[in-house]
DNA sequence: ATGAAAGCGCTAACAT
DNA sequence: ATGTTAGCGCTTTCAT
């Protein structure tokens, strides 16, 4: 069984190549009934569009630039993960995908279709240099409002998880900030203290401590909170890799998860499972699904969009009902 | 000045298209000066080969796997260093890349053109079941001796950080290795007590501590020197970050680097140099390239070959001469 | 050793 | 609304 090709399809179809190539490409001029045929067939040969060829045939250079601080490589799994789910999906559609980090900006001398921006932070000069130079792009994470993002509900998820634990009886809930550069940082902490007043608890500045989404940075924080002799019985951080920190810092003082402290992250990474750790999910997947949308989109020259992502808690083993101190300490 | 192809570096040198082609994928069959006066044409004109045209051109799927585990995304900055070079490399050669993490093995079922493994661990089954599946690939990071491999010299790397220490004056030095399950880990390890030997210093198990690489990692062994009450002037970490979570402990528990203990790192990431971290620096872009180079070597049939990159010691503030440890507080 | 020419699978311009 | 056709830039026979 050889290679599936439009040539077939077309024929399977009985339609012409260019037909097909239309509803491919979700061009105007067919008939919807015809449309409908040929994406039938198209499932049923599982078929898809070589992306050499298709590169070959449309002119241009056909490459997305990735555009990411240098610091981001340290974000590690979240970032690899998104770079996946962008990169496949530009590959479909015969875009090859290039990694440019923002020293090296004189890649964009030889202009790419297209770019996506990824940590953006708080006044990027970024979005005002891509437009100076009449680049196309979308960004993950928000920024000025006429321009293509795509956003997770940051305030959002991190309220869910205070809700939770409130609900689970905690009333001294500990957050751990991110980096405070990013913007998102800023957003999770509006949702622990949004989450806090909703549940009629006071903020209490002595119970946020400043982190960098680093392991590192969670397990430093902790620490300062336990030498500091804080009272606490949660910790809400703004990255899995916080709580993984935290976590350890916790056991490293003899203190058990969740029996004397319940602990939540964020990301839902690969790490969140294995540690069985309670978290608000981002659906990486659908992120870099959505941000290749919509620079797409704005490459067709169509309007602006946004697109904010909603997040999902996911309960598991590291947060849990409160019990008074001493029992937890007995149950040990 | 539009784009350039082959067809106008061919008739620049006064010779065929074909023969141009030949030239650009080292086929034999061409005359030496021909070789030479096309090769000149190229670099003056700067011609760089269409990717998608050569994909197109050529037969097959035309797509490389790189498989890696999951875990290894942890790896952050290393990794996606490391995944650059190649994707840049494979472009250049028509090749679309493709991460395969382990558990999706069944991606393996569309089989690639051919594979790089990335973190290969002592008995990794990966090799044998490419092999199986008669899919070419090439590895970062050594294994069976019938396969084609490029790894760097760990151990002569670590050898070299002990001696550097040594020569400042450093007697007591500790080491913090990798994950344990990794031979880059082994290997090091290995360096170190070899550069203990050769500087006529006794092997002390108590010396040694289990790390994971990460920065976390780095930072709970030194702590447990540190509590163990473990006398040291200096650390070799098998890892940056490694590094950098000992350079937290140290800073955490009262003592300045280098005044009081001097740090060494391995792989010099940018990290290495935001810390001003002495440190062996592995040719990342390197080795990338050489295993683009033995994979493509497989591909066409050609023998297996390996590939020992050598490593290089950068030296920074982090490691100084010894001085006694009463004149080390004085002076701060 | 080199040239000429036929595709590779797709898109886009031009017909109908 | 759909079919037809000419390339996109390269590799690869097949001649010479």
């Amino acid at each position: 069984m050889s290679k599936i090709t439009i040539a077939r399809v077309a024929q399977e179809a009985g339609v012409s190549k260019g037909t097909v190539s239309r509803v491919l490409n979700d061009r105007a001029g067919v008939n919807e009934e015809t449309r409908a045929l040929v994406r039938g067939v198209v499932d049923r040969l599982g078929y898809v569009p070589d992306p050499g060829a298709r590169q070959l045939a449309r002119r241009g250079r056909h490459v997305i630039g990735l555009l990411l601080d240098d610091d981001l490589r340290r974000g590690g799994t979240y970032y690899g993960l998104l770079r996946d789910a962008l990169e496949e999906r530009f590959l479909n559609e015969g875009y090859h995908t290039l990694v440019i980090p923002t020293e090296r900006s004189d890649a964009l001398d030889t202009p790419p279709d297209g770019a996506i921006l990824l940590g953006v932070h708080l006044d990027d000069p970024r979005p005002r240099q891509l437009e100076a130079l009449g680049i196309p792009f979308s960004m993950v994470g928000r920024s000025l409002d006429d321009t293509a993002w795509v956003d997770v509900d940051n305030a959002g998820g991190l309220r869910e998880a205070v809700r939770h634990l409130v609900a689970l009886g905690h009333k001294r809930i500990l957050h751990i900030t991110g980096a405070h550069t990013g913007q998102a940082s800023v957003l999770r902490l509006e949702g622990y203290l949004s989450g806090l007043r909703d549940s009629g608890l006071p903020e209490d500045g002595a119970l946020i401590f400043d982190g960098d989404f680093t392991a590192l940075g969670g397990y430093r924080a902790t620490r300062r909170a336990l030498e500091r002799g804080v009272e606490f019985t949660a910790i809400t951080c703004a990255s899995d890799e916080m709580a993984h920190g935290a976590i350890s810092a916790l056991e490293d003082a003899g203190m058990r998860v969740p029996w004397d402290v319940s602990v939540t992250g964020f990301d839902d990474l690969p790490v969140a499972g294995r540690l069985g750790l309670t978290t608000v999910r981002q659906p990486i997947t659908q992120i870099g699904e959505a941000a290749a949308e919509l620079l797409l989109e704005r490459m067709a020259g169509k309007p602006v969009r946004h697109c904010l992502v909603p997040t999902s808690l996911i309960v598991r083993a590291s947060s849990a009902a409160l019990v008074s101190t001493t029992v937890a300490r007995d149950r040990h």
